[in-house]
DNA sequence: GTCTATATGGGGATAGAC
DNA sequence: GTCTATCCCCATATAGAC
């Protein structure tokens, strides 16, 4: 742990994490990552090889043990559903506790890393994506296979847009996090994050829930 | 009309549009947008001065006439309420329906904008953001009061909390529509803007209305 | 208004000494 | 593993001829 290579590739890789976050991934040069990093500008070839791959250790350190933790969410759901299926709220809270709870362990980092997250989901840079989704792939079955369990009657395609738009509300929330607090004029406490993630699942559930409207209505009250 | 200076002006709006939503902001350089547009490298510099002007140039010209057009929903969902506050339903879709529709009247320029806009909401360039709420700035007075008169009971910060949920559901709908017919494998139509303003509506809506949650609460199954 | 040419600075990547 | 020095490319912006 000592190895004075370790300790290199770690501060790169935090360095990288903080000015990913704050600047985003094209506009963070590596001469600024390792300046602010304190190691040799060499460095980050000699572990990482290229800046893509850096980017890809970045995410990867952080988005894989979210997926865990979710992964086991669910399983732990299934297990107190005991045959039957997970709630909805269930199902919707193992997809976004674990992203949103990073901010109560260390909330200056939890931060950060919901920035991240929340810009990859509209980066422009293909390898971003690229790297994001083969971090999001195990997720794919079996969430699912949940989700369509949780809402037994919904069409196929009108359960991935629902999906879709749930996906929405998480990668917003953790984008724009940091500029909430100005944009409410204060009246929004980010701090408490159990109240946040109940939010967050009770307003994606309810949507998700939401009824079916046909496309031809155009000035309904209700 | 046919000043040749009004021309390359436009001719560099509009390659320049294209590129930003294609690659983003940062990632798309002058000389590529006056390579494509077949004009001088100079020009943009004479007709803009500067880069980030045309930023703002290129989002203005797409983003005032959308807010306009809000304005002018929400004006003539006011008339048909003759005295009574919009029902939540119609004040949704009077911020949702003029962005969405863009698709509707040119597909191919519509998707492009949609996706520069989603893309702004998560861009991490300041000078972006800026000008993006420059934009915005009109709307907040009047769809702040039609939010809080079409959802009575919902405490301020709630209020807020969800409306802010609700432009991220926009904002994904818009960055990701490119990418959603693969997500789906192909299952999700987005050629269909009308029902895919009221898919929206209906899950915002829901979501607006869903019920209060105690922040203390574990593990419900419903 | 439009062009060529250039100033000036920063980017990623690498070679090769230590 | 770490450093210096450097290659080579691209960026924005401008100067000055036409």
């Amino acid at each position: 742990m000592n190895d004075p290579g370790v300790e290199t590739k770690q501060k790169i890789l935090d360095t990288a994490e903080r000015l990913f976050s704050e600047n985003g991934f094209d506009a963070t040069s590596l001469r600024r990552i390792t300046a602010e990093a304190g190691v040799n500008l060499a460095a980050v070839n000699y572990h990482f090889h290229s800046k893509e791959a850096l980017i890809d250790a970045v995410i990867g350190r952080r988005v894989a043990p979210i997926n865990q933790e979710r992964l086991s969410m669910l399983a732990e759901a299934q297990e107190r559903a005991a045959g039957q299926a997970p709630s909805l709220e269930e199902v919707v809270r193992a997809m976004v506790a674990p992203v949103l709870r990073l901010r109560g362990r260390d909330p200056q980092a939890g931060l950060r890393i919901g920035q991240m997250i929340g810009r990859i989901h509209t980066d422009p840079c293909s390898t971003v994506r690229t790297s994001f989704e083969k971090y999001m792939e195990p997720l794919r079955g079996p969430f699912g296979e949940a989700f369509r369990k949780a809402v037994p009657g919904l069409p196929e395609a009108e359960l991935i847009w629902r999906v879709y738009f749930g996906i929405g509300v998480v990668a917003h929330t953790l984008a724009g996090a940091g500029h909430l607090r100005t944009f409410s004029g204060g009246r929004c406490d980010l701090a408490d994050t159990d109240a946040l993630i109940e939010r967050v699942v009770s307003f994606i559930c309810a949507g998700m829930r939401a009824p079916l409207v046909a496309p031809a209505r155009e000035k309904s009250g209700l």
